[in-house]
DNA sequence: GCTTGAGTTCGCCCATAGGCGAACTTCTAG
DNA sequence: CTAGAAGTTCGCCTATGGGCGAACTCAAGC
């Protein structure tokens, strides 16, 4: 089983994001590529669940950055679902504790008197 | 009891930021003040209430702009606590739901085959 | 009257997350 | 061979979310 090659335009619409997106997650390190003899892009199908995830998480408050350190946890051309699963996880994780901080901060706010004082009057 | 004016620096040590983002705050619509004689913003405490609100939700995901328009449903000056709530629980689900796409994308994720075949099908 | 602190506007700077066009190369087909 | 599609780099442009200094005003206290 080859590996299969896929250029900048096929990662690009298997992720529904642009070519230039995909580009700059390149720069940015949250995917790989290596070259070939024409200095073009070649990714693996890797990228794709990379990309994905990262905009998922990015939706939930996670920068490309942050995704970026987890996703880099996972080998290249890796096709280890357990891994990509327990990513999947960590992020969902993040993201499930900012909300309880919005909840904490929601709670704190319920609790506040200052509020009914009234102002005015 | 009169209505607590506070100054953009008593606003920022509150909620926690800068006086210079108060301002900013206040530029794009987060908060609302009047001016004094002397032109200098005065706020109410419902200001604070919005800015750790708007933090909050940035955290998950959820853009000033965002935050605004739900608190924009809060008359100012209002203590009625139903309405800070309502709105904090509104951004909870917003938050929630993001969360629940991402676990979606990694479901979906867990279900690939193509990581562990040829791609290339 | 003068200083001091806090406020004001203005405007430039930063990072994040890209979009977009220019100009050029490379690949593939007819 | 040649055209077109898709790739490349470069660099400028955008919006969001602010930071920071400059220069100025305003109110209070000595």
């Amino acid at each position: 089983m080859t590996v299969t090659e896929l250029t900048v335009g096929q990662v690009a619409k298997a992720a529904g994001v642009t070519a230039n997106a995909v580009r700059f997650y390149e720069r940015y390190g949250v995917i790989n590529a290596h070259r070939n003899s024409g200095n073009a892009r070649r990714f693996t199908v890797d990228a794709i669940c990379r990309i994905r995830l990262a905009l998922a998480a990015q939706r939930v408050g996670i920068t490309l950055k942050e995704s970026a350190e987890i996703l880099a946890g996972i080998p290249p051309l890796s096709g280890d679902l357990g891994l990509w699963v327990g990513a999947g996880e960590e992020l969902i994780r993040m993201g499930r504790s900012r909300i309880d901080r919005l909840q904490a901060t929601v709670d704190e706010l319920a609790s506040m008197d200052f509020l009914q004082n009234d102002p005015r009057a």
